[in-house]
DNA sequence: AACAATAGTTACTTCGCCGTAACAATCGAA
DNA sequence: TTCGATTGTTACGGCGAAGTAACTATTGTT
């Protein structure tokens, strides 16, 4: 009962990891987090096109989470037309490798979890 | 442009890897796995009673998604009243040092980012 | 004078996750 | 015969995440 106990003793729902995770389970950070993580440094039009499917709102909201819990740089440039920059905070690479284990572990196993899912709904 | 290019051929949103992860990214996926990957195997009202906070629906609702993905086996005894157990599966236990990794992060990092959460709404 | 480029913001709407509460099935025990 | 134990299922509804489209701001360009 170890792992109960601690996350009981946490406070159940209010328990801090899970406040932490539950962002990244939002629908883009980790996606933003791991493009960072590779391209290093890009503008917002960049992510944007880049990306491709995110919609102009959900990139601005998601940066600005992601800003916030200092997992990335938000960098200005006094310019006219505007430039930003955006890239991963020292937090931010520090979180990159989990959840690069996590995308691989995913890329690994999507072929037998495709199957897995097959073979449920079919036996229902 | 490495990893843009390979979610952008993986059909972006269609990414097998985030549909995937998406399933991970709910409320209780992640914990039941771990609670499961620390106590090996567990009733139902056993993971009912200890977690306290999930509703009865979502711990079947949840519970019925790993089995569907692979994730975790759910072992029927005949008996009257009921009795079901459920544990990992393999795939479900290869998954575990990438979670617990992750969340061993956000412990480690969660007061930071409160840090940052207050600074940031502060400035604004 | 209108338009392009960049980086957003805002209002409106839709979708689906999740919670609540009641009900179902089955047998032994009081 | 009604209750308790166990493992669910179902109907209903709220709320928040996310999409869409229009609008803003600023300056140089045509």
């Amino acid at each position: 009962m170890e792992t109960l106990k601690k996350y009981r003793a946490a406070g159940g729902g209010n328990c801090a990891v899970r406040n932490v995770l539950d962002r990244l389970g939002d629908k883009w950070s980790m996606l933003i987090i791991i493009i960072l993580g590779h391209e290093g440094t890009m503008r917002f039009n960049q992510l944007h096109h880049g990306i491709g499917d995110i919609s102009q709102k959900m990139l601005t909201v998601t940066l600005k989470i992601l800003e916030a819990d200092g997992l990335v740089v938000r960098k200005v440039y006094a310019e006219i037309p505007p430039k930003v920059e955006y890239s991963l905070t020292e937090r931010g690479r520090s979180l990159l490798p989990h959840l690069e284990g996590l995308a691989q572990w995913a890329e690994a196993n999507m072929q037998g979890i495709y199957a897995s899912r097959e073979k449920y709904t079919a036996g229902v």
